[in-house]
DNA sequence: ACCTGAACACCGTTCAAGT
DNA sequence: ACCTGAACACCGTTCAAGT
């Protein structure tokens, strides 16, 4: 039985690329992700990733690009799993947050030192659009539910966007105890519930 | 006259190391920083900087160090300067953030970037320390003016923790409009003092 | 279209040797 | 004590040439 014909490579080298590259962020960290190591481990030359990224900065856009749609994913399951109540979707939320950040330190690194600038790529901003809109739907819907202060959404939204941000960032940091994690998120989930509360 | 005896170089490659460092880092981004091309600058050999740093991580740490300590210095003068009610120093603290993070994104990064295991520089757990002990200081100030919800001050302070460096980070990011800076400041601190008003 | 191989101009780190 | 110069083992990027 003959193997089916392959161009050169298997295939789809740009996937191989950013799977690997992943791995290698998350087992060794941002700073050994090296493009001619990553070709080494696929087999190919050093120049081969360079048909697929024009830069080593392109694949680690590519590779934030992934971070944000996954954990937009990640945000969304837990909504759709959590209560109806806006306490219960806010405990999801900030759950999500947290585990995320836990579970992809290393790419959570990397998305948040991702500069945001308008000239962007389009799949990217387009990822961080769904990353903001996601996460003010909860915001909207408490509005909805009548348990979450009037106003433009999101003026009500930012400032709890930047606590489940600064929650996530300081953990990936470690500079958040990990034993008193249940704690912490208790306290916050109560304090964004006082912050969000109607007049 | 004579130019004073100077040992090898212009007394100080240290400090000397750090300064450019520092430009580098606010003109060029931390990808452009190289210890060759730093000693080439200073007009020095490019091993020279292996005295007084062991390798690159160890200047960058070094940077975050300075970062901190020029953060706290700045939020403590800030406080010092706002007026006695928890109110107006909170409004001092959040511009005290905001502030430092635009005019110090590139080393904010570079701060956020640092991993904080318990075996980092003693004097980088000491300055981090500091950092978090003046924001919580403004916490307990808010509970001794009766201003603020009772229970372990360091609990209370972590959920405002979280919003300042979410804000920080999200301003670093170029996440948040600028030109609805004013208006974000006057919504996180309504915000924040919800979360902390008494019961 | 996709990849190779060689070339170029850089890196960080180490270490004997100099002053 | 502090720095130099050479050496080593890497990088990212480019480009003619191959299939």
């Amino acid at each position: 039985m003959q193997t089916r014909h392959r161009p050169y490579h298997h295939g789809d080298l740009r996937a191989a690329l950013l799977a690997r590259a992943e791995e290698t962020l998350r087992d060794k960290g941002q700073a050994a992700l090296s493009l001619r190591e990553l070709a080494r481990d696929l087999g190919v030359s050093h120049a081969a990733p360079s048909r697929h990224f024009k830069d080593k900065q392109a694949l680690l856009d590519a590779l934030a690009l992934i971070g944000f749609e996954r954990f937009t994913d990640h945000f969304a399951g837990s909504q759709e799993r959590a209560g109806e109540s806006f306490a219960q979707r806010l405990d999801a939320a900030v759950r999500a947050y947290v585990g995320f950040a836990l579970a992809n330190s290393a790419l959570l690194d990397l998305m948040y030192s991702i500069k945001h600038d308008p000239q962007a790529s389009e799949a990217l901003t387009a990822a961080v659009n769904r990353w903001y809109e996601e996460t003010t739907g909860l915001i909207a819907e408490g509005q909805r539910l009548g348990e979450v202060r009037e106003g433009p959404t999101d003026r009500v939204a930012l400032p709890v966007l930047m606590t489940l941000y600064g929650f996530a960032g300081m953990a990936v940091s470690g500079l958040l105890a990990p034993e008193a994690l249940e704690e912490q998120l208790n306290d916050v989930i109560a304090y964004i519930l006082r912050g969000c509360a109607r007049e």
